[in-house]
DNA sequence: CGCTATGGCCAC
DNA sequence: AAACGTGGCCATAGCG
């Protein structure tokens, strides 16, 4: 009905269904459908016809997760479309029909989200080539804040869509509706196209960065990572016996048995049953807090506050990743994020389902949960971490003399920050002066104040304000660059990273004290973690194009590559790891990066 | 039963 | 009211 003529079509046979040009009232805007033709036998497949063209547009669905079982494939050029019915056409036949025109490298591919479609064609057999534009990734560049990412949103906020919904739609009208698809992907790369065109930093980003990217993350996603099952369930039992112990004794303590990992019956435990104090102890909306941060404010107290920190360590493991990942693991037991490139408004990837940017590391017992992620047989991991990525960008983007010098000449930075500091040598800097230093150094490039020092150091409001104060005496280019990002932010109405990212700072004018200088702190933080997050990306492209064909890249964790290479390769793939990521950008301050293998995670 | 808010905590 | 940035996911609790 949104074409007028749906009872015409259904009285038609199939390969007949061909729509011609129209256009369809959506409301407020108009969209400009293009003839189109839905294909569900093999012998239709010749009519499929493409060429003369540099750009298609596609669009797909799959009922499986990361691409499997292939449902449909939208595919169109400017002048016509077509509509596959991959759970009726043979794969291979379908494989011959368009794989001249996906893997041409001549021919731009424009989507949305076309890393799902890479994913769904990979299942096929079906290498795509040549990713030109994807409307989500250029929506994000142009707003890294917004929110509404959904192809109906795209279509409402920029062509003035109002008709129905593309999404949960049922198959039979995702297949109806491919010419539509096709219409409003066409016409939201036409109008990103446009706007892109003020912004010659953004089009270079995505055609140097984003889009060459994406078939590196698709191939990342679709290979997984192997999980050693056993060795988790094993590690499962021990977790449920020390879960049982903590959970008896923390009852005697309480003398009654209780939710612990309720927070609200556990406040009332620690707080009314057993009297502890409640000064200073943070409150929350519902009933004081028992965030670690606090019971650290209560141990020594009473014997159940350690307790209860072991308990929520044991029981964060088992239910967040020993319980739940052996049950998301494929035939082969391979683990399969998902990479998104539109969530984190400094361009960092973000990982889902399960996210795998998260894995324990910093306790012994969490590490253990790393041991589980292993090298398939005869292959070994690689990892490759920048040292100190951030604080080396920080120095770079602010040219900060102190920095640079100590970085390019290799010291440990928070040695030499705290030697500067307190104004002795950095051979005399002890483990706290320097655990305070290195506190400071992140802190800054996130904005910390002075309260927020004192919170998370235990010096007094004072004290962190000096300490501040010196840290800024001693960069002083730090701080004129922290100073002028807050003017971007207010004047310009957005900070960029050093490849042009930007993030819109519209909250920096706030009337509200708390949402501005949030505003204001993220506006800071954007250059740093941004730039890190495009030279990672950078790094990435490089990586993937120079690593012989039996090495593949597995995961990314924001500062660090997980290889998986054949054993006999490590030495050379570690190589081209460290030249690779160390040179992908020229910059004032050296890059460092430390390379490690191992069978397992835990070893690296 | 699914959705949302809250408190909490894992990573960089 | 909060005071340190970027994420994702867990259990609980309340609601319709
Ligand atoms: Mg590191």
């Amino acid at each position: 009905q949104d074409l007028e003529f749906r009872s015409l079509l259904a009285n038609l046979p199939e390969n007949m269904k061909v729509v011609p040009p129209s256009t369809s009232k959506t409301g407020g805007g108009v969209l400009e459908l293009q003839k189109h033709l839905a294909i569900d036998n093999d012998k239709d497949l010749d009519k499929l016809k493409l060429g003369g063209t540099d750009k298609i547009f596609i669009h797909s669905r799959a009922a499986g997760k990361h691409g499997a079982d292939p449902l449909v494939l939208h595919i169109g050029s400017a002048q016509a479309s077509f509509t596959l019915d991959l759970a009726k056409l043979n794969p291979g036949k379908v494989a011959d029909a368009v794989a001249e025109v996906l893997e041409n490298p001549k021919i731009g591919k424009i989507g949305y989200d076309i890393k799902s479609d890479m994913k769904l064609l990979k299942s096929l057999g079906i290498q795509l080539q040549n990713v030109a534009h994807d409307v989500l990734v250029g929506a994000f560049l142009l707003n890294s804040l917004m929110r509404a990412q959904s192809l109906t949103d795209l279509a409402e906020a920029n062509l003035r869509y109002e008709g129905p919904a593309f999404e949960d739609l049922p198959t039979e009208d995702f297949m109806e509706r491919g010419g539509q698809f096709i219409a409003v992907i066409r016409e939201l790369y036409e109008s990103q196209f446009h706007a892109l065109s003020e912004a010659p930093k953004l089009v270079k980003l995505a055609r140097e960065i984003e889009w060459p990217l994406t078939p590196v993350l698709a191939d990342m996603e679709s290979r997984g990572i192997k999980l050693d099952v056993k060795y988790l369930k094993k590690f499962a039992r021990k977790l449920e016996d020390s879960i049982s112990d903590l959970e008896q004794t923390i009852y005697g303590h309480a003398d009654h048995e209780f939710n612990i990992s309720s927070p609200g019956q556990l406040a009332d435990v620690l707080f009314v049953k057993l009297n502890l104090p409640t000064q200073g102890v943070k409150r929350g909306k519902t009933s004081f807090s028992t965030a670690a941060s606090e019971l650290d404010k209560l141990r020594g107290l009473h014997p159940i506050i350690d307790l209860i920190s072991q308990y929520r360590e044991v029981t964060k493991l088992k239910n967040t990743y020993v319980d739940t990942l052996p049950e998301m693991v494929d035939e082969n037991s391979r683990l399969h994020t998902t990479f998104n490139l539109t969530i984190a408004p400094t361009g960092r990837l973000s990982s889902a389902d399960p996210n795998l940017q998260n894995i324990p590391v910093r306790t012994e017992l969490g590490r253990n949960i790393r041991t589980a992620f292993v090298a398939d047989s005869g292959n070994v991991l690689v990892s490759a971490d920048y040292s100190q990525f951030e604080i080396r960008i920080a120095a770079a983007l602010s040219g900060d003399k102190g920095m640079l010098e100590a970085f390019n000449r290799d010291a440990d930075i928070h040695v030499e920050t705290a030697a500067l500091i307190y104004g002795i040598k950095p051979a005399a800097v002890t483990k706290d002066q320097r655990y305070s230093a290195k506190a400071v150094n992140f802190g800054i490039m996130y904005g910390l104040g002075p309260h927020g020092l004192s919170v998370s150091s235990g010096m007094d409001y004072g004290a962190s304000k000096d300490f501040i104060d010196k840290y800024f005496q001693i960069r002083p280019s730090l701080k004129k660059y922290i100073e002028l990002l807050r003017s971007q932010a207010e004047k310009q109405g957005y900070v960029e990273t050093l490849l042009g990212r930007r993030r819109p700072t519209p909250d920096v004018r706030s009337s509200n004290f708390v949402v501005r200088e949030a505003a204001y702190r993220a506006a800071i933080n954007h250059p740093m973690q941004g730039t890190a997050a495009d030279l990672m990306k950078l790094a990435m492209i490089e990586v993937a194009k120079k690593l012989p064909d039996d090495a593949h890249i597995l995961l990314q964790i924001h500062d660090s590559l997980l290889i998986e290479a054949p054993t006999k390769k490590a030495k050379k793939v570690g190589k081209i790891l460290k030249d690779t990521m160390e040179k992908v950008y020229k910059l004032p301050v050296k890059l460092k990066v430390d390379i490690s293998t191992g069978k397992n995670w835990g070893e690296l």
